[in-house]
DNA sequence: TTGGTTTCCTATCGATTGATATGAAACCCT
DNA sequence: AGGGTTTCATATCAATCGATAGGAAACCAA
């Protein structure tokens, strides 16, 4: 066998001289702590140590390479539909959201809160899409949550009055509320009791 | 009595063309539907029907007016503070400022959401100081309600061991989260329902 | 070494940013 | 009517925005 046919595909022409998946990983955290906006073009050369036409070149242009890192972003870790759908309940999963949510936010090596709710929240009118783009996860996550608080509903897990669409948007509130905390300098601790003491909305077992 | 004294200051010179009041309100809807960086001079001077050497005339620059803009949005209705402080309990407190969010982040005649949580929580550099200006806003409210909370431990209305930080930190972020499900299209009506899910929180009656 | 290929950086593009210099226009008072 | 005063709009400023043209530089294959 041949073992080298996929692994060094042998390229031709001038050696890249940047490694396309740290600058990427590089940009999220600047968009992350920055916005999309507010990140411009100079401060991305600055800190990927890469000139523009290699940006433009390696990501086609400043939007494609934001969502490019959004998707980077929900990469990383477990990602929110994983959890849900990997937790042993719904009431489970909220718990592992909100607590994943208020240690994710509060990372000594990562900006503080949360890259969907504060890098597109509130933008240009040329930026409305991205904005869009990001609300639509958002709401995604929410809605997934709910089909799984339902099903726990219809499998007897939970009682039959339980308010799906209430419990999802209030986890949902609770996450997206705990990065606006954690930017406003709100410790680990604090969002972890937090998170806790917000499961008393769930039925009581 | 002269009755002139304090009415009419018969002003000389020729008369402002602009209702500076109403250009600031304009002013105040732009920046809480766009941000404060994302609204732009030209922007404004669309929107609110003044030439730009008249706004720097009136407010000074753009940032000035976008602080004064902020405090008008604080004015308009009760102030978080004021609802804290006339509530007869902590808890009504809560339960007030997450109903009165939720009815002022789904205004037909205003944009969804927050203006504090969503026209600087991310920017650039050198508007660092106006998200931190909005920052402390923000956390001035909720050491307010902790202050509130504690008192009422004090005073034997909530139970000795309540945790005040903590349950002024679930309250903060029910309405900053709220902030976000409006903003991705959430009703009056599921915000509601969601202020009173998150009451379950408070030490039962 | 030469040709082919790819990536590199320098320089620059038009558009827009926040902000201002300048003088005309509009009012009151004498 | 004519000074004094204030606000008005036109035109423009330097700086920065996102984005690109053009050619040098660095590799492989022959």
């Amino acid at each position: 066998m041949e073992m080298e046919s996929h692994t060094e595909p042998r390229r031709i022409g001038r050696p890249p001289s940047f490694d396309r998946a740290v600058a990427l990983e590089q940009a999220m955290l600047l968009f992350w702590r920055h916005g999309y906006e507010a990140t411009s073009l100079s401060d991305l050369t600055r800190a990927l140590g890469v000139t523009a036409p290699s940006i433009y070149s390696a990501f086609g242009n400043k939007k494609a390479l934001f969502l490019e890192a959004v998707s980077l972003y929900l990469s990383g870790g477990s990602s929110p539909t994983a959890i849900i759908d990997a937790a042993p309940s719904a009431r489970d999963a909220a718990q592992v959201l909100m607590e994943g949510a208020a240690i994710a936010y509060t990372g000594e090596e990562t900006p503080p809160g949360c890259m969907l709710a504060t890098s597109a929240i509130s933008v240009s009118a040329d930026a409305a899409d991205v904005q869009a783009h990001l609300s639509a996860i958002r709401n995604g996550v929410e809605a997934h949550l709910k089909a799984r608080i339902q099903a726990d509903v219809a499998n007897g897990t939970l009682p039959p009055h339980t308010d799906a669409e209430t419990l999802a948007a209030h986890t949902t509130a609770i996450i997206q509320g705990s990065s606006t905390l954690a930017r406003d300098g709100a410790t680990r601790d604090k969002l972890l009791r937090v998170a806790r003491s917000a499961m008393a909305a769930w039925p009581q077992s």
